[in-house]
DNA sequence: ACGACTTTGTGAAATTCTGCACGAGCGCCT
DNA sequence: AGGCGCTCGTGCAGAATTTCACAAAGTCGT
């Protein structure tokens, strides 16, 4: 019969998702108790219909003519994102970045506490970041086992990454968060998102070229003349 | 070399030269002269015919029956990105990441050194982070000004954020790399990207969440299953 | 109760991105 | 030279995403 496999929410929005929570938690913390889309698109900073439809896919928690419920929002938003309980992370790599993470307190706000890191290098381990002791790479196994971690980040230099992935999955976790400038080839099954710090640069340098090259030219006929996103 | 593309490159295809670029240099430093896009596609792991589409905005810089000349991509790539020349960069903030990413060498060695890292702390001004001594922020006029700086990253609180985006547009930044959960405001004309730690594990934490679902749950009853739709 | 407003939810159109399929160009071998 | 095999470049269809536009459904003032 019916029996969707649950509604699939579509991966744009999923990554908006994290963004209104916050806004809305903002906006609940004040006391605004209900709120249009039309306002919270503003806030996004991206069009109305859109927050409407990606709010449409949790289901229709809006009244028309009043707006949304922002605390009951906020509480479907974090059911749907699973952020009804805490997920444990586990750093890999106690470098620069490690640390800052580890040390960064974000985390743990988020509901992302930091259980665990690791690095090969003895003289790290042992020293303690973000109130977490760092261990070495060969406890990464009975960390992730000890306390059901499933989140991974790794933070090591690209060298290493690859095999930090394979360490981490095969100590049972099934998402990973890396920092590396590389690309992991994991089991299918296992999550991978990347930040790649270098990458966003160079975007923002293709847009600054971009821009002495359209600038210095008169503006051809049908030429995009910028990109004014408001 | 005269050949100058003159269509607009899709942002999709942007954000993936970067890594096509990091893939092809390390394939010229082995020595390897050609490559064609399936094993380009196999290493970037993505699919052949983006690869060859996405190149092809560059213009038709490959052989058929034989490849690309990876020494010539790689420096096609480097200039579409506008990497022909070094971008400094700015970055306002000294605390935990903003001294990660200062120290962590990854910025200069691609092209964007850390000309200037601004902090309202006195206590960290005057200390040198990867090389540079950090300023107090109303130095920040002046180091982007003599520097030449158009590229800014905003490694501060959130709540400061803001401030650190108009001060960097009013000094002459044009392009802002935010590692602050905020969405800025800021004139037409300044790109922005944003990278935001907590979002990437929300959406790490949605798939995991999803995954329990789908895996041990057969269809809970309590549920709320939405309206029902066509 | 009713009309004037407001705001949601959602078809449908528009736009962007992806992946397939295949013609065409190139090197190599005979 | 001609045939063969490999690989590029790209038209096109389909998927995903964004945006528009408007009926439906609610509030509020009288």
């Amino acid at each position: 019969m019916v029996e969707r496999p649950r509604r699939r929410i579509p991966d744009a929005t999923v990554e908006r998702l994290p963004e209104y929570l916050r806004l809305l938690a903002a906006a609940a913390e004040e006391g605004v108790d209900h709120i249009s889309s039309d306002r919270l698109a503003e806030l996004a900073g991206v069009n109305a219909a859109k927050v409407r439809k990606d709010l449409s896919y949790l289901g229709s928690y809006g009244t028309r003519g009043v707006g949304y419920e922002t605390a009951y929002l906020v509480y479907q938003i974090r059911h749907e994102l699973g952020l009804d309980h805490d997920w444990p992370v586990v750093i890999v790599g106690a470098g620069n970045l490690g640390q800052a993470l580890a040390g960064h307190g974000g985390f743990g706000d988020r509901g992302f506490p930091v259980v665990g890191i690791v690095d090969v290098d003895p003289a790290k381990v042992g020293s303690v970041i973000g109130g977490v002791r760092v261990r070495h790479l060969d406890d990464l196994a009975q960390v992730v086992g000890s306390k059901q971690v499933s989140i991974g980040v790794i933070a090591t230099p690209p060298s290493a990454a690859q095999d930090a992935a394979e360490l981490l999955v095969r100590a049972g976790v099934t998402s990973i968060l890396n920092f590396a400038p590389v690309v992991l080839s994991v089991p299918s099954g296992v999550f991978v998102r990347r930040v790649d710090l270098a990458l966003e640069l160079q975007v923002l340098s293709y847009h600054e070229q971009r821009r002495v090259m359209t600038t210095r030219r008169p503006l051809a006929v049908g030429e995009n003349s910028g990109s004014p996103r408001s």
